[in-house]
DNA sequence: TGTGTCAATTGTAGCGCTACAATTACGCTG
DNA sequence: CAGCGTAATTGTAGCGCTACAATTGACACA
């Protein structure tokens, strides 16, 4: 405790420095924090003293008291899908500019979803995000028991348990379904993943559904691949769908990896695209402008999607009544691949 | 304050869940903490309380007067980089398999990192996950102050802070140079980014051209994209090395997506590979497996380095000294692109 | 019956910070 | 020069938890 010669010296804290300046403890804290309502000079002789003592303001003890984390917690179900990778790099971005720290949790099912919340809360994050709106009941009950602003991304419809950021995914794939349509493709598949476990893939087929028949044309050619299909899910897609109907001219992938596998699949078939086969994707992935014939597209925005959620949650732990829901849109990138 | 009817109930805390049970606040501690030293019966009757009142645990206040947070913080470069994104889902796996959380920071200058660490320090992490050797000096002080375990990953030569998870990067680019030497080419490029930037591209270029000069072949062909190439840069690389040497009858990519930028180039520019070039990544990205001909790559353990560098941060925190490095090898995948 | 042993439980004393109220300093008015 | 408003600074009282030491009780043994 004193720190004596050889004695290893404890870490230093606010008293520390106060003492070194000669000011009270409170006004270290005033001088970190409240810069603008300390002395200059006084705060001037604050700073020095900390950085000569080498000191860290102890943030844990700092939330303790003031019931403030400056923390945002973010579950995703993935990071290695590119659209996820984007979202948690717009929430980190956004949140280190605003003084934030992201405590991130990758939660691939809604029991791991529940559990994570359940750890996450303990630390009193000033908001979470979540990805989807699909949400274990016990998830719901207790974050709504612990009132911490919550933004659901990736979605705009259904219920919201208090904000949103997304867009409307039913509507980017019925205006890729239309476009195949208008195109004069009239035997289009679709690719998907096992529609029980996703419901926003599941409104990507709805919305492509949607789109198909209004044209007339069958909705029926669906396939479903597994979670971890990755490339493959597009090349069975192929081989699956086509067997069911040989005529098929067309297929949309829920997303682009999907979409640039049945472009291999072409390639190693010698089927010449968009001539022989139509392939469109979902996310604009980077592969999609890269693969030749170029992959059109739905892009989405998943950085921002991030950015405007970090946005959401600082702006109300600082006072602040933002809109509850936040459409950032999509875009249909046309390219050579239909 | 008094939770008369209509009155707002403020947030649980321990000694609510302990009034209710009939204990002291320290069997409730201890039921969650040490279940082992409470009688059963006694930490059922706790644990009823606290469902029955939904209390969740402040971690804030446990870590304060603990000194132990369970929460690991790790800085990464960049999340949308396959690789990355690999390791912090090995960090998330196995850091959640262990009841720790993850602390994120993107930051991908030495600057950026430096600021993170000063604003991580604050939370008072059980560890702290970095990558790479190459840090700004008052992060190093910081740390080193700090005392808290670090780890560094994607690296294990040079000097290392603490602890590091890796492989030998020279050694792996070496490999892939001798293989594209044994296999007949004679003129090789190689295509980094720029080298003042990251040593860990770096290391891969000194590997490879260890490898020309030991065949007595020339080493000089070196092309350096920008930081946001993507699959542009391997289409670069091949006009600018071309030009500067008509021969040129092979490529090593530091990574997959240069890699597969030059395959696509090289389709565009109706080259046949591997018979008129040759194209090695390095990565082994999901695309590498699809592409056609299928990508050589040098396979690095991302997913590993991740979990191993999150293991060796528990088992630290826990007590235990592991062993300091440690190597997951990679390995050569061999496809048709060389 | 006294006493040592062990397991289970409990009080005490902070962890390091900030909200808030209280105090002090200081210039300005009448 | 008293009286007052404003700005700067400071004390006090926790935030909710856990380390640690102290206490209690049950039981075995001499």
């Amino acid at each position: 405790m004193t720190h004596g010669p050889g004695q290893t010296r404890r870490t230093i804290r606010m008293s520390d420095v106060a003492r070194e300046a000669g000011v009270s403890p409170m006004s270290v804290s005033n001088a970190f924090k409240r810069p603008e309502i300390v002395q200059p000079e006084t705060r001037e002789r604050i700073l020095t003293a900390a950085r000569r003592l080498g000191y860290v303001p102890n943030g844990v003890a700092g939330t303790l008291a003031s019931g403030r984390s400056r923390m945002v917690a973010a579950l995703v179900p993935s990071i290695r899908n590119s659209s996820f990778a984007r979202t948690v790099q717009g929430l980190s971005d956004q949140l280190a500019e605003q003084g934030y720290q992201l405590l991130l949790a990758v939660a691939d099912t809604a029991e791991r979803e529940r559990q994570a919340i359940e750890s996450v809360l303990g630390r009193r994050p000033d908001g979470i995000i979540l990805t989807g709106n699909e949400h274990h009941p016990d998830t719901i009950r207790l974050l709504r028991q612990s009132g911490v602003p919550l933004v659901e991304t990736w979605i705009l419809s259904g219920p919201i348990l208090d904000m949103a950021v997304g867009f409307d995914l039913n509507e980017a794939a019925q205006a890729m379904g239309r476009l195949l349509v208008s195109r004069g493709y009239r035997h289009i598949g679709f690719a998907g993943y096992a529609p029980a476990e996703r419901s926003r893939f599941l409104e990507r087929q709805r919305g492509f559904q949607a789109a198909l028949r209004e044209a007339g044309l069958r909705d029926d050619l669906l396939f479903y691949a597994e979670e971890t299909a990755g490339f493959a899910g597009g090349r069975l897609a192929m081989a699956v769908l086509r067997a069911q109907e040989p005529r098929l001219d067309a297929l949309f992938c829920v997303t682009d990896i999907f979409a640039v596998g049945a472009l291999f699949e072409c390639q190693r078939q010698g089927l010449v695209v968009p001539r022989d086969f139509a392939v469109a994707g979902y996310g604009d992935f980077e592969i999609a402008a890269e693969v030749v014939p170029g992959l059109t597209t739905v892009r989405t925005r998943g950085y921002e999607i991030g950015r405007a959620a970090a946005h959401l949650i600082v702006e109300r732990a600082e006072g602040g009544i933002p809109a509850p829901r936040i459409d950032v849109g999509f875009e249909v990138i046309i390219r050579g691949s239909i």
